[in-house]
DNA sequence: AGCGCCCAACATGTATACAGGTATACACCA
DNA sequence: TGGTGTATACCTGTATACATGTTGGGCGCT
């Protein structure tokens, strides 16, 4: 039980819904249920305030972040941003190999999505196109804003209605990258992210018992 | 002597270029040198790896990042694109007021340069222009990325030398201002930035002793 | 009855002590 | 002489104990 197993726990609890936002994370709870002191606990919460996961205020203990609908559009801002210049850098790199690998994780994703486990699915297949442009701390930036929209895609459980749009979507961009369209690429891409973004704030702002 | 202050010491420390990219920063060293226990010490170091100015390895302690070229590079191209697009949004809510205020920290940035508070005072100029914008988690970006990279700007002391172009920049820049013209101030930006770049890729590239 | 203060219970912050891992130096062997 | 194994010293990781700060409730006052 290392703080970064415990961090790992907590993120997929904070990405599952389990973990509402803005849940209190008491030190000694998560001490007794993970069966360590609160040393490692402490690391573990640091590690995902880093993520900006969690949200550390001094002598008042952690809880899971909160956003308000403005955040949210200008997190999923920046990850337009980021992913379609992601997108674009990845483009002159694409191999025939390369979409044969993409083709198989998209088609890996359609028969996760709807289950538990469509989350990762939909991640690989972004993945799988961005690694191309090799910018790893690029990449980080997106997964963290990611992890960050996830958590309230889950905790509004919004996303399995909107499922087969998004896998249209996917066609749609792969279609695009095997003709070599960069800008047609990302502006398909641009608008399954948009989709999302005004998806998850109309879940937000409609029901408002929790922001 | 909190977690915070200690962090913003060190912070202060590494973005001064005392303590260099990759050196070592003992838990027992700086616990002494603070007249605190460890644990604080941990907590600072955590903070700091959340920044992303340390990398901490298990049961190896932490070290201030040492950056590739490559790296650099693709900071740089990431404080591109943030910063851009962070001034594009900007422009439309300047007002006659705000340009009063901008000039008024670029007089005060140009008193600064050359001292030892020429980044916080660069700093200050580009913050009063992005800050404008209203995004938040986009400037944080910003400055951690921008942090980063002064963490070698000071390691490599390569600045003091190229001052009177920046200043001319920023003038530049503010000129475009002025005139409403967001796509010249863009520009303006981009190479202001991209100048930054070469400068410090020459000397880190040229100068191999610390990599 | 409403408001404010005080105290007690609890949670977090920190120090100390101990356990476990890593690295270096030295001795031994090929 | 070079390489390897081991032992030792140092450093980090964790648990326990104590200090400090926060919060909620009860009591007294207005």
């Amino acid at each position: 039980m290392t703080p970064e197993t415990i961090a790992a726990e907590l993120r997929r609890e904070l990405q599952a819904g389990i973990l509402r936002p803005g849940a209190d994370l008491s030190q000694v709870q998560l001490a007794e249920r993970f069966g360590v002191s609160r040393i490692p606990i402490r690391d573990a919460l640091r590690i995902l305030a880093g993520e900006g996961l969690v949200a550390i205020e001094v002598n008042r203990g952690a809880r899971a972040i909160s956003l308000t609908p403005g955040e949210v559009r200008e997190i999923y801002d920046l990850r337009i941003l980021l992913e379609c210049d992601c997108l674009r850098r990845a483009v002159p790199a694409i191999s025939p190999a390369n979409l044969r690998e993409i083709e198989r994780v998209r088609l890996k994703s359609d028969l996760d999505a709807g289950g538990p486990g469509w989350a990762e699915g939909d991640w690989a297949f972004h993945r799988a196109i961005y690694q191309l442009a090799v910018r790893p701390r690029q990449l980080a930036m997106i997964e963290a804003l990611r992890r960050t929209c996830l958590l309230f895609v889950s905790a509004y459980s919004s996303m399995p209605a909107k499922k087969p749009r998004w896998l249209d979507d996917h066609r749609m961009i792969l279609q695009q990258l095997r003709r070599g369209d960069a800008e047609h690429a990302v502006l398909a891409l641009q608008r399954h992210l948009e989709g999302a973004a005004r998806h998850l704030l109309q879940r937000m702002t409609g029901s408002r018992s929790k922001s």
